[in-house]
DNA sequence: GCAAGCCTGACC
DNA sequence: GGTCAGGCTTGC
């Protein structure tokens, strides 16, 4: 599942990859993939040349060059759950699930997004259109101070976990960045997120920045489907501390790795590294005595 | 039937 | 505005 490391490990191939070549032309095969109407699609970004790759949080833009009185535009990627980006040569097999094939000017490669669930989203668009959709994107999570971390959490009411997914607050954390981040805080994940400590903000501040750099220096975590522009998977795998290891002693203390749903996503957490804080045990024997009050 | 990210809509 | 639930999709 792409998320901030996979997101820049993909940046980075882009511009090794990708960078100063034209976009020769444009074949989609799925249109639901698509976010613009498939015409203004290839329309849109065929035929120009790639001038720059940015990112923020999860999301990518590719920009490409002005075309004869015409503005910049950008293809603004976002690749959901199981969406993979790869540079092949072109005649290479075309594999299930492929939906879209940009032919390089090389005329040897092309860049295709493949994506099995479909969830993710392709879009080629102004430049007030990507300054829209990026303006809608809280702080990219490897960028922001921890005096705008501690700001944004003050008044939220909902559990640390889901205000950390939350990309309207801070971008690029997924499932598994956040729970490996709030396992290295040492943060219980039902935490109220407004309720939490100057010194515990300081801490998961410093533990998101961790996370993701070591993340970002292993390419990223292929849990089960994510690969690198040349096909290759992440090898955070091996190093992720509670994600997907219910029932797992934890690699800190011994106990075993606990499973919970927090707002409908499953979330891992060791419960003797990770206590739960008065508040969220108090909420939770209200929630056992009354059930039926709900 | 479950998992996921993102979007929409309901509710306060 | 904040918060949460539901739906999309398909391989396991």
């Amino acid at each position: 599942m792409p998320e901030l490391p996979e997101a820049e490990t993909i940046l980075r191939g882009l511009k090794q990859r990708v960078l100063g070549r034209r976009i020769a032309s444009i074949e989609v095969i799925s249109p639901l993939v698509l976010k613009s109407p498939p015409d203004e699609f290839t329309e849109g970004a065929g035929g120009r040349w790639i001038k720059g790759v940015a990112r923020k949080g999860k999301a990518l833009a590719i920009e490409l060059s002005g075309q004869d009185h015409d503005l910049p535009r950008y293809l603004l990627l976002r690749l959901g759950m199981t969406g993979q980006l790869t540079v092949v040569p072109r005649e290479s097999p075309l594999e299930p699930h492929t939906h879209v094939r940009l032919i390089l000017d090389d005329g040897a490669h092309e860049l295709r997004y493949r994506d099995v669930r479909r969830f993710g989203r392709l879009r080629c668009c102004t430049r007030e259109e990507l300054d829209r959709v990026w303006g809608s994107l809280g702080p990219d999570a490897r960028e922001i101070t921890e005096a705008e971390f501690r700001h944004a959490l003050q008044g939220r009411h909902g559990a640390l976990k889901s205000w950390l997914m939350n990309q309207s607050i801070l971008s690029g954390l997924g499932n598994i960045y956040a729970d490996e981040a709030l396992f290295a805080a040492r943060i219980h994940p039902l935490t109220q997120a407004g309720r939490l400590s100057p010194d515990k903000g300081r801490r998961l501040h410093r533990a998101i920045k961790k996370v993701l750099e070591r993340a970002i220096h292993l390419q990223g975590t292929s849990f089960r489907d994510y690969i690198d522009i040349e096909g290759r998977p992440g090898n955070f795998t091996p190093r992720l501390r509670v994600y997907q290891r219910t029932g797992e002693p934890c690699r800190r203390c011994g106990h075993l790795i606990r499973r919970i749903i927090v707002a409908g996503r499953s979330t891992h957490f060791c419960p003797q590294c990770q206590p739960r804080p008065r508040h969220a045990a108090a909420a939770a024997r209200r929630r056992i005595r009354k059930p039926e009050t709900k």
